[in-house]
DNA sequence: AATCCCTACAACCGCGGGTTT
DNA sequence: AAAACCCGCGGTTGTAGGGAT
């Protein structure tokens, strides 16, 4: 079902992700933004291309994503707004909170075309007939292991993480990134809060495990947030008084958290936060 | 138990459009 | 005006998972 990781010309990565790239990922996103997808990768220390990046966090890393089984509404949504838009997945998507158009896609062309096409092709005969409406859907073990995580996540909510005013960062921005600049950037953080909650899973050969990162990531975070999400700005100074645009951040309570990044890894700091995680904070 | 085959879906690729230089 | 850059979209592919035989 996942691609096999390997490497292009380049040295760039490709294939499935793998935990470690995708702590590393969401880290610096729900710390930084996403203010470059190009650049993001070699600041987030993952030999990615952007679009890998932008790909990996849009449709399976941000927050608010549903995943799982499609309602009956949102199958008839989806197959409503088919017949009037076309394959314009996006804009189908955009009537579907947290659904993502990689995913109404998918879903389209392996469970609702079939349907559909079946449908219009037999008219009412099949009407009557629920198991051709609605096949057996096979439930995967992916499936099986987000409806766990999410019977936890509801049992036991993460508590609110703290937000300051700190967070109100748009001054910060650098002369090399200017604000006007960042309306492509800032639209890719959602701010839809009517989702649930973000997971992932891993099916790897290489290691033979599968494991989550889910809101207990975020909660890692939480966690950390006496110094986390309080001072969201603590190599500023650091920041301000180099040459260099895009300084280190200090790991010193990241790798606390994500010990995946080892001494030799780098996460730097692009020129500016963003004050957009509040979307992400809104579980 | 082993193998085959189909399904589901994560991820890649190419392209077009918008923005910046 | 045009070249360069970046992002987002839609089509397509590769393969793990799981049912069927």
């Amino acid at each position: 079902m996942v691609r096999t990781p390997s490497c292009d010309k380049s040295g760039l990565r490709k294939g499935t992700w793998t935990p470690e790239e995708d702590r590393k990922l969401i880290a610096y996103v729900t710390r930084y933004g996403c203010w470059n997808w190009r650049q993001l990768p070699r600041f987030a220390g993952l030999a990615r291309c952007g679009k890998s990046c932008r790909l990996r966090w849009m449709n399976y890393l941000r927050p608010n994503l549903k995943r799982g089984n499609y309602t009956k509404e949102e199958e008839e949504t989806i197959v409503r707004l088919h017949e009037e838009l076309g394959n314009r997945w996006s804009a189908i998507a955009a009537q579907l909170p947290g659904r993502t158009d990689n995913e109404i896609k998918n879903h389209w062309h392996t469970t609702l075309k079939k349907r559909f096409n079946h449908k219009s092709s037999t008219g009412t005969k099949d009407a009557k007939n629920n198991s051709s409406d609605h096949p057996i859907k096979r439930v995967t073990s992916k499936e099986k292991e987000f409806e766990t995580n999410l019977k936890n996540l509801l049992i036991n909510p993460p508590s609110p993480p703290l937000i300051l005013e700190s967070s109100l960062s748009a001054s910060l921005l650098s002369p090399q990134q200017p604000a006007s600049s960042d309306q492509s950037q800032n639209s890719s953080i959602t701010t839809d809060n009517t989702a649930v909650s973000s997971s992932v899973s891993y099916n790897n050969n290489n290691n033979n495990h599968n494991s989550d990162i889910d809101m207990a990531l975020f909660e890692a975070y939480e966690a950390n947030s006496g110094s986390f999400w309080t001072e969201p700005f603590f190599s500023d100074d650091l920041f301000m008084s180099s040459d260099i645009s895009v300084p280190m951040m200090d790991l010193t309570n990241f790798e606390a958290q994500f010990p995946v990044l080892d001494g030799d890894e780098e996460i730097l700091c692009p020129s500016g936060f963003y004050d957009e995680f509040e979307g992400l904070l809104n579980f």
